[in-house]
DNA sequence: CGGTTTTGACCGGCGC
DNA sequence: GCGCCGGTCAAAACCG
């Protein structure tokens, strides 16, 4: 895609557990070791017992004191969120604004990253009008009727759309072997895109693919991507969009925590509100659960700082097996407690 | 039978 | 203008 970023309102979260990095004074250990309810299917009988002196992510999420994360917690922002079992590494927020992605980072991570906010939301698209080509097609089965009414959405794609609003974006990475992370929400999925450039074929071998879901609720225009790292296959990036405007299905595995987490009134956020989110975030999280923010805050108008973000990020994600985060993070943070 | 997934095609934005 | 690519559509297949 293209080098440039193209939105601010971005923000991507990613953490850690289970990684015993030392980083200066912090020691990440098991913060996140446990999402009961949250937990993805393939994880769940790995996963430990909740202990109840961790909090669980949502907890995290929803930070100490509710009040004073209001209108900036993960939750808010994601309007959703919550890496099920897998282990959500490393924290990072912020649109990449600068990129040439240099190094040959995470290809996949930066177009992820970095993807036009401005794509098409809800509607936009496939416009179906143009079902022709029968011959390239498996089944189709045309109809006078159908056709125009295709031609009507169409039309209708065309006056309504006008660059729709764009939505907030966050993305987070989890180290799990499953790609749908169980978040409580019900989700359908409606595309799949190889993703180019991906020297790690998918699960299925079929390359690297990136899924498009879409929130099953009425009304709800949540969508979410899911894919593959780039560099780590066994990492998921998770790319949520759009806010729930809906609780979360209470049916689903009687999952009252995250029901008390998804309310809609824990979802309203705005881009504004966001952007110092993920700073709120880890800052809460570093203090009770030292966890470690990977990448400052980058504002529209930081890009060298954007691009020192994504290099951080990638130098963290290429190097955290082997403990190399205490040189990334303490900066970090001393870019984080120089912008508060 | 209704909901979900699969999958090839289409659309639109963007870079060249 | 053209080609690439991300995102979406929608019919068929699949599943419970």
């Amino acid at each position: 895609m293209s080098d440039e970023p193209k939105q601010a309102n971005y923000q991507n979260f990613m953490v850690d557990h289970n990684i015993n990095y030392h980083q200066g004074n912090m020691y990440c250990e098991k913060q996140f070791s446990s999402f009961p309810n949250l937990a993805s299917s393939a994880y769940d009988s790995s996963q430990p017992t909740f202990d109840p002196s961790y909090m669980s992510f949502s907890e995290c999420l929803q930070g100490g004191s509710m009040d004073h994360y209001n209108s900036s917690s993960l939750g808010n922002c994601f309007g959703v969120v919550s890496p099920s079992s897998s282990e959500v590494f490393s924290c990072v927020e912020g649109n990449t604004t600068n990129k040439k992605a240099s190094v040959a980072t995470d290809q996949t991570l930066g177009a992820t990253l970095n993807s036009c906010i401005s794509s098409s939301s809800s509607e936009a698209g496939g416009g179906a009008a143009s079902e022709e080509d029968s011959g390239k097609r498996k089944h189709v089965i045309k109809e006078e009727g159908q056709e125009s009414s295709k031609n009507e959405k169409k039309d209708k794609k065309k006056l309504g759309e006008k660059k729709k609003e764009k939505e907030p974006r966050f993305a987070f990475m989890t180290k799990s072997e499953v790609d749908q992370l169980e978040d409580g929400y019900r989700w359908r999925k409606y595309g799949q895109k190889a993703v180019k450039n991906s020297p790690y074929p998918s699960l299925n071998g079929m390359g690297n693919c990136r899924s498009y879901y879409r929130c099953t609720t009425q009304k709800c225009t949540v969508k979410k991507r899911v894919e593959r790292s780039f560099e780590d296959p066994t990492t998921v990036i998770t790319t949520y969009e759009g806010q729930h405007n809906h609780p979360v299905p209470t049916s689903l595995r009687g999952n009252a925590a995250a029901a008390i987490m998804f309310t809609p009134s824990s979802l309203l956020s705005t881009p504004s509100s966001n952007s110092n989110f993920s700073q709120d975030l880890l800052l809460h999280m570093h203090s009770h659960h030292n966890t470690f923010n990977i990448t400052s805050q980058p504002s529209p108008h930081s890009n060298s700082n954007s691009s020192h973000n994504n290099s951080l990020l990638h130098h963290y994600q290429h190097h955290r097996d082997y403990g190399l985060l205490q040189d990334i993070v303490p900066s970090m943070f001393l870019n984080r407690t120089n912008h508060s």
